[in-house]
DNA sequence: TCGCAAATGTTTACGGTGAAAACATAGTAA
DNA sequence: TTACTATGTTTTCACCGTAAACATTTGCGA
């Protein structure tokens, strides 16, 4: 796109540029009072340029939710595969992995999992996010059963639970709690949390 | 007041009637959807009457989500206190009581804990309905562990992982899984999981 | 009982929003 | 060059939240 100044009738990119200001958008004013209008000013570009590119406000949130599951995905994944022989000890980074991403994308991390968009599965590449992002959980579960724990109990039951033991944690330290804590304390916390899963 | 349909100029019980419509609109339409006049046409009164009652949409939506704690505090404690003798079984009762009021107001739970509401800590109600609503949680653990149960574990991080658990499980079983499944299987899920909190 | 203040509604008005429709321009491939 | 397609723009509409000024009712103290 080089460096010069002109204004151009075409933007170039505008469907990254979009995301990306959504993005900063989203975390320093929450999903409500993202407008198209204000990130198309923002961008030098007209009111409904915008939906050149997304149907609709819901489209470009249900885009950025899908690009959430995919960071989510990839920082859970990279966590696990640092104990490949120690499913115990994956679930744990994997857990830790998880709850940070939610702590420091908070906004995103509400849309991602919140009412805020409506028919998701209507959007393929979101299901499609969301689903990827659940399968590294149930894979370290899997890898778990394998080294002997969680025995008989229905895999799915586990990662159910396992699942819902990190996402409970992330949502209730990201906003509605007092007892949030410092880096420390929260990665104890998910240990002890995490700890309980695995009868420790 | 009375039972005759004389237009009046007063409502008589505007409050309480916009906190009841929009119950039914949230859980219809969403948290998004909700408007201020749509609600003050169906009740029949003129588009800033709302604001006699509540400062802004924010405030109504706070009442909204105040009102949700105070029944879903309700909910749980009837269903701990049948097992005054046994916190193991009256945690599973919670957590099962804790469920299923979010899987009958999804929309109403969401609000309660997504980011629809700014700056929640300037609605007083609202923080101590919902600090209430965590008290049943806390004192039933404490109860458990008077019983010999989570021992040696820091009680605050045992709630926190219990709340965690039931949170996370309300907010998947709401809108984000597949594996939805009938009251029964639902029980069979959580009675699962709270029973890995307690080893057994 | 009267009168007045507070509570509750109404009218009007402003700026912002999502979105549809018709039109303009730029890039590309024949 | 020429036509097609992708991308922006202008204009327009129907909403929305909410502030300000005004009206009516109600309830309470004299």
């Amino acid at each position: 796109m080089s460096g010069d100044e002109k204004q151009q009738y075409h933007h170039g990119n505008l469907r990254a540029a979009l995301l990306e200001t959504a993005v900063l958008h989203l975390r320093e004013e929450g999903i409500e009072k993202l407008s198209l209008r204000a990130m198309a000013r923002e961008l030098g570009v007209s009111q409904t340029a915008p939906y050149r590119h997304f149907q609709d406000r819901n489209a470009l949130l249900a885009a950025l939710a899908a690009d959430g599951f995919a960071e989510l995905k990839a920082a859970t994944a990279k966590a696990a595969g640092k104990y490949p022989k120690d499913a115990a000890a994956a679930l744990q980074a994997c857990g830790i992995a998880y709850v940070k991403f939610a702590r420091s994308n908070p906004e995103r991390y509400l849309l991602m999992f919140g009412p805020g968009i409506v028919e998701r599965q209507r959007y393929e590449d979101l299901v499609s996010n969301s689903d990827a992002s659940f399968q590294v959980l149930l894979d370290v579960i899997e890898q778990a059963q394998r080294e002997g724990l969680f025995s008989r109990k229905p895999a799915l039951m586990v990662a159910n639970t396992a699942w819902a033991l990190v996402h409970g944690l992330s949502t209730l330290v990201i906003g509605h709690l007092q007892w949030v804590m410092s880096e420390k304390e929260l990665e104890q916390q998910i240990s002890l949390a995490t700890g309980m899963l695995v009868n420790k």
